[in-house]
RNA sequence: GCGGACGUGGCGGAAUAGGUAGACGCACAGGACUUAAAAUCCUGAGAAGCGAAAGCUUCGUGAGGGUUCGACUCCCUCCGUCCGCACCA
């Protein structure tokens, strides 16, 4: 480059400090409190404090901070603000871990990740910045829970968990490992404690059908995850006489819920829970069937434990008496693949139809009859080996049932059953109310008291919040609150007795299905504000994890309903549009003696097969292994603070939001963010190019315009066309291809037009490197604020207009359109936008690339589809 | 085990109301600039084959089948990878 100032770099980390500060001081990104303009809320999911942001946060943050900027150009009054989900395991851990108290440490956390966010440039209102962890914030969490009380959306009841009798604690099913402790290494039990829950389960109905109003708004798979979910099935409870034992009256009748009471005359077996009260029971006088039951115990308490563990069964000699046919006599087995959660913890089994009670006949030689004989199939010949058959077809081997299809069966028996009294239509749901209980220090307390006469009294309201105590101990085992000396000993409010607190914290997952309404007025001295969220909620755009698919917006859905019968708020969804987006991935490194290695530990040299990795520290061999989830036990994380101190903040989120589609995983390698890294350059010295020509600024309307001229304003027209697009999409990956192509675009008329006056090339650069700079302004800010600068402007590219296109620039009058001869590409056709059906089949008749495929054989159809393509047929 | 998604050159990906597959970028090769290197710019390229060249032919979107004038796109079967499974967040 001919001049000195086009071949200096662009220093980005200093820039890019220097605009942050200008942002900061203007208040740029400021919420506007009172405004005309129409609101938008662009949110992402707060993060968790765990030290240091990775590039997992950068990502979400990205993505969400180019809509929040577009959408500020666009003229809305935008809410972007930033929070942290800050109770938590982790910080127990380090407590325990490391003697830190939860509180220093996680604030020490948020201190760090806030500089870290801040680093980045996102466009963030940081005034509505809250923790979950403030009793600022948590008080009015306990006042949602005691309205929720209030109105039985909240109560008590029994729960299975898994207890450490070691740690003397309540271990996560990711603190268990093949049936272990993680840190004791003991057996972990099972073990039922008196558990707070929330009543989701009321409107599992009304969760399951407002999924069909988010088409379009809420990813597919995120809708169909949640029907699974929640999984309503109808069908029919039905009872057993039970014989062959003396039982109590209670539990002399089974009650079943089956969804195929079609196949009822397949029936060869009855199952139960371990847990069914009938099993424990049965237990009491029972050795081996108690010993049965305790090896049930050790599977644990999560479904896919339950799901893979080898299916057994305990023949409790007990009979169940078949309710169409009394001769017939079922033996009733205690089974570990029946939850007790899911229906009445028992069932009847028909193994032809149904593949776990196959296999579990199977193994226990119980007869498998087909009842259902599939279309077309012979009945003399139709038998199950060793899949069980559960599509469509005819009832046989049924009685009265025989001949009926499916449905038409399943009626009828549900209908007998009606009739007489041992059963009835049921509608099920696969869903359980949420365990909100935790036995922890670090998370918000449970507002209630539990006295001896009162019972289960709520604290006051004047006397929330409930505040964690400061001074704990984690050196013993068990939950902190429970053995502090003082804290739990209070006097009823009620009758002024001693009495006790609960000692149970909260699910953090409670924090976070509510603090999108609080952002909309964090300061407020009740839970929400009524007039700022009827302007801000619902959410318009919500960007998180793929992982969060099913919890947490689920119960953030049913929460919102929850405050809305408590009348907190007076909406039933809180999130408009969710789009989550891929995690970030990279490839991991392992020393010869099997230590993983960070990624700027390793020296990569090579390409394809002769790509080699040895460690700097070393010297030695490192093998290259498969690409990963960046994690931190793999090592493979590359920290967002050393490529910001490298190549700046707008470099990682060029990187970020090029190339891969926002909602799949991102490969993160240093080619390509060092790819990024030169497309800021390039961008920076195009500008510096364009300044120097002092070119007049595209005011009014163009002069006269060569056709160069001409081309250019349609490139950067339709690339600002694209790019509005693809960010209103989340598709920036494809806005960002057309801005290079733009850049390509104004290189290219920069280099060719020189001193030539009266073309209006100069006014057509101009015009198409302002829009460039606009348009790149979501994504890389701080570059494109510099960029305006040195365009000669004073006021804040965050402060501009999002550009129009003109429409008369986007449409070509000459088109290309492809012509096939039998469906195969022979040739293109350049042709006028508006010819017709009969001009264009004309034209592709003429053409000699088509008479020389069609080889002299007539041509018996042409379709024409205009603007695309032409196949002649022969 | 159950539920859900994804699969296109060496790599990330583009093209979906079924209509020119491989835009754009990375990596690579050749060239320009340079004493040299870095940086930068230009050019090339899916694979195989034919041709001196312009160019032409065939094959190609995880595998196999189907629907269609035409399939990355729709349907069926299979394979692989990833995510969730209720106390991680």
């Amino acid at each position: 480059m001919s001049s000195t100032k086009a071949s200096e770099r662009y220093n980005a980390p200093v820039r890019e400090k220097h605009w942050q500060k200008v942002w900061e001081e203007r208040g740029t990104f400021r919420t506007e409190e009172r405004s005309r303009k129409p609101k938008r809320y662009q949110l992402e999911m707060f993060p968790y404090p765990s030290g240091r942001i990775h590039m997992g946060h950068v990502r979400n943050y990205t993505l969400g901070d180019v809509i929040a900027r577009y959408m500020r150009a666009k003229g809305y009054n935008v809410l972007h603000p930033m929070g942290w989900d800050a109770f938590g395991l982790p910080a127990e851990n380090a407590a325990i871990e490391r003697k830190v108290h939860p509180a220093k440490w996680t604030y020490e956390n948020i201190d760090t990740m806030r500089a870290q966010l801040k680093a980045m440039g996102l466009s963030l209102d940081w005034s509505r910045e809250f923790a979950t962890c403030d009793p600022n914030y948590y008080v009015h969490q306990q006042r949602l829970f005691l309205d929720f009380l209030k109105k039985k959306l909240a109560y008590r009841g029994p729960a299975k968990v898994n207890w450490d009798p070691v740690d003397q604690t309540v271990l996560a099913n990711e603190q268990v490992i093949d049936g272990r402790g993680w840190r004791s290494g003991a057996a972990v039990e099972q073990r039922e404690l008196t558990q707070w829950f929330f009543k989701i389960t009321a409107y599992a109905d009304e969760l399951l059908r407002a999924l069909d109003g988010f088409g379009g708004k809420w990813p597919d798979f995120v809708r169909t995850q949640q029907r699974n979910w929640i999984g309503r099935s109808s069908g029919a409870s039905m009872k057993f006489a039970l014989e062959g034992g003396k039982l109590p009256k209670k539990l002399a009748t089974l009650e079943v819920f089956t969804t195929r009471h079609d196949t009822i005359f397949g029936a060869s077996f009855m199952a139960i829970s371990p847990e069914h009260p009938l099993s424990t029971h049965l237990a009491a006088k029972n050795k081996d069937l108690a010993a049965f039951i305790e090896e049930c115990r050790k599977i644990g308490t999560s479904e896919e434990a339950l799901a893979k563990a080898e299916k057994k069964g305990f023949d409790t000699g007990i009979l169940a008496v078949h309710p169409f046919e009394p001769d017939v006599k079922l033996p009733v087995y205690v089974a570990n693949f029946i939850v007790m959660g899911y229906g009445t913890g028992a069932i009847f089994g028909c193994p032809a139809h149904d593949q776990r009670d196959l296999d579990f006949a199977r193994k226990y030689g119980r007869p498998v009859i087909p009842v259902v004989l599939p279309p077309g199939a012979d009945r003399a010949t139709f038998a199950i080996s060793d899949e069980a058959y559960d599509g469509d077809g005819t009832l046989i081997n049924s009685k009265f049932l025989d001949g009926l299809g499916i449905e038409a069966a399943k009626d009828k028996i549900a209908s007998l059953l009606e009739e007489r009294g041992i059963g009835a239509r049921k509608v099920n749901y696969r869903l359980r109310d949420w365990l909100i209980s935790r036995q922890r220090y670090w998370g918000c307390p449970i507002p209630v008291i539990h006295c001896e006469t009162d019972g289960i009294v709520p604290v006051p309201l004047d006397q929330l919040p409930v505040t964690l105590p400061k001074d704990v101990a984690f050196d013993k085992p068990g939950n902190p609150l429970d053995h502090h000396p003082t804290w739990k000993h209070v006097t009823c409010p009620k009758c002024g007795q001693p009495a006790v607190r609960e000692t149970d914290t909260m699910d953090t997952f409670v924090d976070s299905s509510w603090y999108q309404f609080r952002y909309t007025a964090p300061k407020a001295k009740t839970p929400t504000d009524k007039r700022a969220l009827q302007y801000w909620v619902p959410v318009d755009q919500y960007i998180g994890g793929k992982e969060h698919a099913v919890l947490h917006l689920l119960y953030a859905r049913f929460f919102t309903r929850g405050m809305k019968a408590t009348r907190h708020v007076a909406i039933d969804e809180p999130f408009a549009s969710v789009f989550t987006q891929g995690i970030v991935v990279h490839e991991t490194y392992q020393s010869e003696n099997g230590d993983w290695l960070m990624p700027s530990e390793v020296r990569i040299e090579g390409e394809g097969a002769q790509r080699k990795a040895t460690s700097i520290a070393t010297g030695r061999p490192v093998t290259i292994g498969p690409i990963e989830k960046m994690s931190k036990s793999r090592k493979n994380v590359v920290d967002p603070d050393d490529i910001i101190a490298h190549y700046g903040a707008d470099t990682a989120r060029l990187f970020i939001v090029s190339d891969s589609p926002p909602d799949r995983d991102i490969t993160w390698t240093e080619a390509s963010v060092a790819g990024a890294g030169r497309q800021i350059q390039r961008i920076s010295r195009l500008i510096d190019q364009v300044a120097e020509r002092r070119a007049p600024k595209p005011n009014g309307s163009p002069p006269s315009l060569g056709p160069e001229a001409e081309e250019l304003r349609r490139t950067a027209h339709k690339a600002l066309n694209t790019v509005s697009q693809s960010i209103e999409g989340l598709r920036y990956n494809v806005g960002v291809a057309q801005i290079y192509e733009l850049t390509h675009a104004i290189q290219a008329a920069l280099d060719k037009s020189v001193d030539k006056s009266g073309d209006g090339l100069d006014w057509a650069i101009r015009e198409a490197a302002e829009l460039l700079v606009q348009l790149v302004g979501p994504m890389v800010p701080h570059l494109a604020e510099d960029c305006w600068e040195r365009l000669g402007y004073n006021t804040l590219l965050a402060d501009q207009p999002w550009p129009e296109p003109d429409p008369a620039l986007l449409v070509d009058d000459q088109i290309t359109i492809a012509v096939q001869v039998n469906g195969k590409r022979r040739d293109e056709l350049i042709i006028s936008r508006s010819a017709s059906k009969a001009d264009i089949e004309a034209a592709a008749l003429k053409l000699e690339s088509v008479t020389r495929a069609l080889q002299g054989k007539p041509v018996t159809r042409v379709i024409v589809v205009p603007q695309r393509i032409v196949n002649v047929v022969a």
